[in-house]
DNA sequence: CCTACCGATCGGTAGG
DNA sequence: CCTACCGATCGGTAGG
């Protein structure tokens, strides 16, 4: 049969990408030679060069990559047409499945964009952002007086640190499955910001009674001034 | 007067540390020159490697001084007697009003503790391990039953991500205030935390009524299998 | 405490 | 005369 010239070029740069993603999590993109890639992706340091033009050109595929993978994911999310709350829910539960399986690139791009030329640099940050507003507009949903920006935009952030910070302390062979963190975020996150306006003193039975927060030092007031 | 040498060589090694760490933060390690740092502070690049044997030195002195910091901060908390709730809000208090003023040793540390030798690194960690038990102890206390590891940590990192995700996105001198930050995560964490066990359908009054989460999905029954 | 350097290794490209 | 590559080495600069 015909030389399958196309599968060996997809597979060898499929090749490249991965092994730059893994040394560039572990040593950062200053800290890998382009050397240390070719090697670990079994090519020779001039046919890396002929694929990618630049080690910038690595760090570019990866973050853009990866974050049209995160947008294809909300934007799925979306066409389910759920209510505001199933929305939410799977929304979460598609970016921790989403982590599980992406922990090297996750850590580039937390890590090492800044590394990239600014034009580079502002075509992924953009696309972070429409990440970001199509979270913070899930959480508007959720609760109606979440509408303004000044008020959303914080508490995605506060979510994605929650998931976010999974690349320095959660494993996918760990004893905390990537699905039960999902399932742990989404009910705090509800159950934290659903029943009561943030920082007033909401009626909760609890054994030792703590001073109520007075009604001047509200987070959600100096959220939405 | 006499030459104060004492206080020129301790603000010159402040200077050099300072400059270290906004060039970390900002390059990475690795993605840093001596030279660099040695034009930043100021200094000859022979008097940087006077006061440190090399590059690797200052890189631990940035992160264990830090670790340092967080760690007084966590003891002056506990010595202050409080309540489980109280100390709960104090330590969240603490956390951000040093955040607010260390984002560059932030970014270090969790950027390029990865470039530190082995016995420095496990120094490291082992004090980021001590503030971690110290906070989920803190955690344990305010809810009975989150007295196994299995349950208290991965709540305790679940709480550093809130928090320590802002060196992505807040700003000491943007519209949100770090001390109302620490309003916000706490309020949002203990009221996810507090009134209901996980992920077990508490009864809320919402408009839209969302299907209860199966008894056999418990994210807590999960967390402490 | 500076100028002047070193062994090595960097990212990137030559000839064939 | 293409493309897809190799072994070898380029000019500059890193940490020290």
């Amino acid at each position: 049969m015909a030389r399958t010239r196309g599968a060996s070029f997809d597979q060898q740069r499929a090749a490249i990408i991965e092994a730059a993603a893994r040394l560039f999590a572990a040593r950062s993109f200053a800290g890998t030679s382009t050397a240390q890639i070719a090697a670990a992706a079994g090519v020779s340091k001039p046919l890396l060069y002929h694929y990618y033009r630049d080690k910038e050109a690595l760090l570019f595929d990866i973050a853009d990559g990866y974050m049209d993978r995160l947008l294809a994911l909300v934007a799925a999310a979306s066409s389910q047409g759920l209510a505001p709350e199933a929305h939410f829910r799977a929304l979460l539960r598609a970016f921790m499945a989403e982590y599980r399986t992406s922990q090297d690139k996750h850590m580039v791009l937390v890590q090492d964009v800044k590394f990239l030329s600014s034009e580079r640099h502002a075509a992924v940050v953009a696309k972070q952002r429409a990440v970001v507003d199509a979270v913070a507009a899930a959480i508007g949903r959720l609760k109606p007086r979440f509408t303004r920006r000044a008020l959303r935009v914080p508490l995605a952030m506060i979510l994605f640190g929650m998931i976010n910070w999974t690349f320095t302390w959660l494993r996918p062979d760990g004893p905390l499955a990537y699905e039960d963190m999902a399932e742990v975020v989404t009910e705090l996150f509800l159950n934290g910001v659903l029943p009561a306006p943030l920082v007033q003193a909401a009626p909760r039975p609890r054994a030792k009674a703590a001073a109520p927060a007075p009604a001047g030092r509200s987070a959600e007031r100096r959220l939405a001034k």
